[in-house]
DNA sequence: TTCGTCATGTAATGGGTTACATGATTAC
DNA sequence: GTAATCATGTAACCCATTACATGACGAA
């Protein structure tokens, strides 16, 4: 997970540890700051592991004598971790944490596996709608006891949430299967009225 | 967290393990069943503590014959417990997490509590949204690092997603208010032209 | 009789956090 | 000179998960 963060970061352009802590959030929208510990510690690891090598920077010509601070950037052991890891389009992959992951480095894959992926998790949030949907009625019904108006509330709120992500993927579908059909032949199928 | 939720179920009626992890989600509305290893290993932790107490099954009258369970009730500590827990009304209470839980055993606080609540998480979301739109403009003035076309839907998705909540929490807060001035005087202030 | 689901539990592990410690550099 | 922020790191801990183990009960 953090991994494949720091991997996909990494292979865009190498950093430091204290800026990739502030990419985290930009470019994978994490609400919040990623702790030194795990971050650290994370690239110790893969260090190990030799996916990312360190330097120490080389004084940038722009800026006037910063600290010097420790730059990593991708092996090719990493490079090749990293699409190891991206061509996993199994259910771990649309994971409501796995996804956005995945999803914010959908550029370094190839369209079949986006479509599975974003196919993938809309499945997995429709099921996830049926049965709350099924547990709704059963309440109505009385067959369950009765459940409090806050939690309730708290419940409607999040099928609603569901619900416009479900929406969201479909339209991310949409995009996605018209591009592949304008590229793939001069002779689009049936599609507009 | 987990402490605080099954003390907030076993508060409305006392029930087994087995039944308070499908609990677990018809009330708190987690997407993903909660874990034996978690649910056992609490409710051990908290019968040490002296917060629950546990007896077998009684075989109910409706029920013909049912496998002997072990019933977990909240004692006069675990009462408590739960009464301390939601005093707390300060940042952690708006937490991610921890909000949801407060929520939904809302029916159990004051109103002064609820709306503290309330607005605490709303006005931490809103920060959290003048955060990435400040960035976001940063980004459009090419200031930072160009940022992926995905990477950026996915953080418009996860604004839209955030405003989203902030205007539900408004709503509830206005709900709120009004019970309470329904409720404190035949003298209503201003409000509706 | 065997399969599904109810029901309880333990051990190992995982993936992160907080708190602590340290020090350089920059802006005021 | 001092406060803020940049920058790196370690140790202790927390909270949950997965995998494993066991067995009763009801329905086919």
């Amino acid at each position: 997970m953090l991994e494949l963060a720091i991997l996909g970061l990494l292979i865009e352009s190498p950093m430091h540890g204290y800026e990739l802590r502030k990419q985290v959030n930009v470019v994978l929208g994490w609400s919040r700051l990623l702790s030194y510990g795990s971050l650290y510690l994370a690239l110790k690891k893969m260090l190990k592991a030799g996916w990312i090598a360190e330097h120490v920077s080389a004084p940038e010509p722009g800026a006037v004598s910063r600290r010097q601070r420790i730059v990593y950037e991708l092996t090719p052991a990493g490079t090749e971790q990293f699409r190891g890891l991206m061509a996993d389009v199994g259910p771990s992959a649309w994971e409501d944490d796995n996804f956005d992951v995945r999803f914010a480095f959908f550029s370094r894959t190839d369209i079949g596996a986006r479509l599975r992926i974003l196919e993938g998790r809309r499945s997995r949030l429709q099921e996830r709608l049926d049965r709350v949907q099924q547990q709704l009625e059963r309440t109505q019904h009385q067959m369950d006891r009765q459940i409090d108006r806050y939690a309730m509330e708290l419940q409607r709120h999040g099928v609603e949430s569901v619900e416009r992500e479900v929406r969201w993927l479909s339209d991310l579908i949409n995009a996605e299967r018209r591009d592949e059909s304008s590229r793939d032949s001069a002779a689009p199928p049936a599609q507009t009225p």
